[in-house]
DNA sequence: ATCGTTAAATAACTAGAGGTACGAAAAGGT
DNA sequence: ACCTTTTCGTACCTCTAGTTATTTAACGAT
């Protein structure tokens, strides 16, 4: 709407950015971003490829935009969860149950788009690179603010801050492989559970 | 040796099948499985491309070779020291040091190629496919044996044995990306202190 | 009407992947 | 000396990836 009405000369526009990003990136998460190509978004779409080179610049911009989105869709999520203020516990459950949560009800693929990029960044451009520390960076940020949150109420056990961010992280990762490799989500959320707790501050050693 | 002596007709044999798995298998652990090609693999070695598919059949058949040279490489360490006699803190301890060893002087990358695989079985072909899940399953079945025993010592926590099984699985694929996403190995090493400690029986608490 | 501007789509290009046909070469057996 | 067996390696094939040159179409402004 805003670039719309900016510029409305020339040949209007016909492909719909939204709808390409919204497909490639259920593709990717399907299927794995490695294994799905400009051509299979030309042709799950009906856009042409010269239209997606003018709207993505390259198969990165493709994938960084498409990265962008799941941002919204799955990660603010888990960091919305984690700036709720609420007991510590509360917290731990809210984020098993959101990953452990089955998303084939919702027409969602199983794992996680941004687990599968970090593990096979290698095969990724740049940008979507970039895009990929940044928003591991943010979600270590954002799990060290709540832990040092939850440790100021005396909810968390003494381990360094920096450790225990790293630490949820790698559950994190750890739940969506399992989902991946065919565990049952009731399984990962026992694994998840076992991991969690024991971060929490033990309430009968309340006085350490 | 073997072979040579049964069937010595035919023109000699100039292809080195152990100079060629390794320099595949180091490869593969450095680039990452899917960012090396046949070609890639017949320039390092100098081997010619007919050659590679008569001994390997395929790039699936010479992966799948690679893995198994990586089971007795770096999988198979794990397993020796999970079923080593000895009280599960030390076996814990030997294996942080084991997964935390500094790799670059002893001239190998770091990082897992089992757990890069696993990340991005879907690149991968069957015979590969069926291994990696054949070292799982063997991996996972290593640690419940260990700690079924470790419970009958009263050396493990009281969380059910799959689940532990599953948990530690999880925090070795975590220690091997925290690796590649260039972690310090102090801090993994941490993590995993965090992690592995929380399993053992509290001696405190001995009675339960 | 026509001109600049923007986007459309067909049809190519390049590079590299996995894979193989085939004739030459090197050995033992007769 | 010749045949059989086995391996060799050059040169090719096919397919698909990412990417682009080029021509044509649809608009607002003049």
């Amino acid at each position: 709407m805003n670039e719309k009405s900016i510029s409305a000369r020339g040949r209007p526009k016909k492909l719909n950015r939204d709808h390409v990003v919204q497909t490639a990136l259920l593709q990717y998460w399907l299927d794995g971003p490695a294994n799905v190509s400009i051509n299979d978004i030309c042709k799950l779409t009906g856009a042409s490829k010269p239209s997606v080179y003018r709207e993505f610049g390259s198969d990165d911009g493709l994938k960084k935009s498409a990265l962008d989105a799941y941002h919204s869709l799955a990660i603010k999520p888990v960091i919305e969860i984690l700036e709720t203020d609420q007991h510590a516990s509360d917290t731990i459950e809210a984020l098993i149950g959101f990953i452990t949560q089955d998303r084939t009800r919702l027409g969602l693929p199983q794992g996680c788009l941004f687990a599968m990029m970090r593990a096979q960044s290698k095969q990724l451009g740049p940008s979507t690179c970039a895009k990929l520390s940044q928003m591991r960076l943010e979600l270590l940020n954002t799990y060290s603010a709540w832990i040092t949150r939850s440790k100021l109420r005396g909810e968390f056990a003494d381990i360094p801050t920096d450790i225990a961010a790293l630490f949820f992280d790698a559950q994190h990762g750890g739940a969506m492989r399992m989902q991946r490799e065919g565990v049952s989500n009731d399984d990962v959320a026992n694994v998840l559970e076992v991991a969690f707790k024991m971060t929490v501050a033990e309430a009968s050693t309340s006085g350490r």
